[in-house]
DNA sequence: AACCTACACAACCGCAATCAC
DNA sequence: GGTGATTGCGGTTGTGTAGGT
């Protein structure tokens, strides 16, 4: 369907941003509410693509952002939640409130690869690097950690066209499509995965206990200010409002009646659709 | 002090998913 | 159901800076 372009670009800056334009954005979005990225520059004063006063909230001006350093916790939790979804950081982002998928990416690329590769462990495969060889790792995929997390997951048939987008590929690792989807992280040189690993079972013997992880508490974060939930998301996807009584298979996308029972959950009136993505926990909200 | 290298992170790009008509 | 518009995600790149020589 041939795309245009997202923004007139001979009119728009790029490059790093400006206080001045940080001012103007937090201004508008603090009068008028997140959304309409695309006619907000204008409406801003801003000479930006949406796109890239999205981005710049999102990832640096949202007020509940949390800045600062990982914890050793947040590190082991990036870590699992790696090794359960593979490269899908909006997801892993969803779990570490204040934090944003740009800065998880970020940190895994620049700290956490090298913190497993200096425990032996191949940070694709999460598996000790020598014995991470495509050919051990082609053994099987179905009694990954996922599928400890999530044991009633681990019958359930491949579910039926289900999108790539769809997390329920990172709850039900059976299915090939996991491998070429939430299973295929990075290439060792943190190069494009795009093409990864697409048929090399991840972890097949992966053993991290995630029940266990995935059921702890989370760190608590400030709670969200509706200034600070997507106006736009949260028009589409309200349901997310009433996460405190969503468990995580629905968390992860899982539709009614594909491998969960958590029916009574999913609140959601807007249909599949509204399973896309989880959002981060609120305050005292827990997986 | 100057240069080089590695690191950290903000920002961009392309594409898929989703929405609206 | 088809199509174009918009949003959101993941991969990659660009740039500033700290540390080493």
């Amino acid at each position: 369907m041939g795309r245009s372009p997202c923004c007139e670009k001979a009119h728009t800056n790029k490059g790093a941003w400006t206080k001045e334009e940080d001012q103007r954005l937090i201004a508008y979005i603090k009068a008028h509410g997140e959304g309409c990225w695309r006619s907000l520059p204008k409406a801003a004063g801003l000479l930006r693509c949406g796109k890239s006063c999205r981005l710049r909230w999102m990832n640096y001006l949202r007020p509940d952002l949390k800045r600062g350093n990982f914890t050793d916790d947040d590190d082991e939790l990036i870590i699992k939640l790696h090794a359960l979804l593979g490269n899908k950081w909006s997801l892993i982002a969803g779990q570490l409130p204040g934090r944003t998928d740009n800065e998880i990416k970020n940190y895994w690329n620049t700290h956490i690869k090298r913190k497993l590769l200096s425990r032996g462990i191949d940070p694709q495969t999460h598996r000790p690097v020598s014995a991470g060889s495509s050919a051990a790792a082609a053994s099987g995929l179905t009694t990954t950690a996922s599928t400890a997390a999530f044991p009633s997951l681990a019958p359930a048939p491949p579910p039926q066209q289900h999108r790539l987008h769809n997390p329920v590929h990172a709850a039900a690792p059976s299915n090939a499509s996991f491998a070429r989807s939430a299973a295929s992280p990075p290439s060792e040189d943190g190069h494009s995965s795009s093409g990864g690993s697409s048929d090399a079972p991840r972890c097949p013997d992966l053993n991290l206990d995630l029940d266990l992880d995935l059921s702890m508490s989370l760190p608590s974060s400030p709670p969200k200010t509706p200034a600070a939930a997507s106006s736009t998301t949260a028009s589409r996807h309200h349901h997310h409002q009433q996460q405190k009584t969503i468990c995580l298979c629905y968390h992860l996308g899982v539709r009614n009646g594909d491998v969960c029972s958590c029916k009574a959950a999913a609140p959601s009136p807007a249909g599949p659709r509204a399973f896309r993505f989880l959002r981060p926990l609120e305050e005292g909200q827990y997986i």
